[in-house]
DNA sequence: GACTGGTCGCTGTACCACCT
DNA sequence: AGGTGGTACAGCGACCAGTC
């Protein structure tokens, strides 16, 4: 997945910027991209900046708002271009960004308080309850000691691509033709999810003690929705004067252009536009009781509104075993 | 050179509201 | 009650920079 994925989404960004110059589409893009829908998003782009005078790709720099500039002879807009099937992420944080920034006063990190309350031992006893791994697995000094049996249990249980490493652990477990290995590692497994949730719910308890800052909150949330994603853009604009990040935001020429994978059709919202119909009253963040995402909210009691919903979770193998990181979404009006 | 943590753009699916 | 369309959010592998 994840990198080939990336390749076609690129391709097609690549040929979008080609067409819409009208250029002559590249051979190699064709082939590696959809240029049906490079060709869909060229031809709004086309009518929404009549006079362009050239797109170009912003290529994998971190440091450009969005993938694709648009030159007009006002300046630039930048365009963030998503080929989605539907949702979609905003963006992907790392695992302290919300500490990290302040959003929380004297709030441990998530990372730290895993580590306070005895995670990764209690992992690691739960790991080693399974006799028979490879004889490749690394030793526990190694961190990747967890990712190598993790990754050995999921082969255990045979989870396919795409598939739910929890759900195929209960499949196996319903499953009377199942081996006692495999009923072993599907056990595991769900003690290992289990576990995890409970370090979630521990850490939101935590965090739901926390005072919070809510000049932070609320610039957090401006920069995210505006296309602010890495630590180092955030990094760049925090500590401005809030004023002055909402004038950067509105002159910032930010357009998030979403072209549906099946139809072709294209949408396009203004973050900015978005942010301004908010009251930015008695901003904060919202820590369910049960649940491991929590919501940045605002406005007065009568009109309160979800800005973001941040869900914490873990990519690669399964949760609790590998990168601790922070999924943001923006929910439909 | 091996390993790690952080970050990237994106997918899959359970669930829910709504319709018939 | 069953079907369906949309959404929330849990989850994915790859890449990369930093460290030792």
């Amino acid at each position: 997945m994840g990198k080939h994925e990336r390749a076609w989404v690129e391709a097609t960004e690549r040929l979008t910027a080609r067409l819409a110059n009208g250029a002559d589409p590249d051979e190699e893009l064709v082939e590696a991209g959809r240029p049906d829908l490079a060709e869909a998003l060229a031809d709004r782009l086309r009518s929404d900046f009549p006079d362009a005078t050239a797109v170009r790709h912003a290529g994998n720099s971190y440091d450009s708002l969005g993938d694709l500039i648009v030159e007009t002879p006002d300046g630039e807009t930048f365009v963030e271009a998503k080929f989605v099937a539907s949702g979609g992420t905003r963006a992907n944080l790392g695992q302290d960004t919300l500490t990290e920034f302040g959003l929380f006063e004297d709030a441990t990190a998530w990372s730290d308080f895993r580590e306070e309350i005895g995670f990764p031992e209690d992992r690691e006893a739960l790991l080693r309850e399974f006799d028979g791994y490879p004889d490749d697995v690394r030793d526990w000094s190694y961190k990747s000691a967890v990712y190598d049996r993790a990754k050995h249990l999921k082969n255990v249980l045979d989870v396919s691509r795409g598939q739910n490493t929890g759900s195929r652990a209960d499949e196996v477990l319903a499953d009377p033709d199942a081996t006692e290995k495999e009923r072993e590692a599907a056990r595991i497994v769900n003690a290992i999810l289990d576990l995890d949730r409970e370090e979630k719910l521990a850490y939101f308890d935590h965090l739901r003690e926390a005072e919070q800052n809510p000049r932070n909150v609320e610039t957090f949330a401006h920069l995210i929705v505006c296309g602010y994603h890495t630590a180092d853009a955030l990094d760049e604009h925090f500590d401005d004067d809030l004023e002055d990040i909402k004038r950067l935001l509105e002159t910032d020429s930010y357009r998030l252009y979403e072209v549906n994978r099946n139809s072709g059709a294209v949408s396009v919202e203004n973050p900015s536009e978005l942010l301004a119909g908010f009251e930015w009253e008695d901003t904060r963040v919202e820590i369910p009781e049960d649940g491991t995402s929590v919501s940045v909210v605002t406005g007065p009691p009568g009109n309160r509104r979800r800005v973001l919903n941040i869900a914490y979770n873990w990519k690669n193998k399964f949760q609790g075993i590998q990168t601790p990181s922070m999924n943001v979404f923006v929910p439909e009006a």
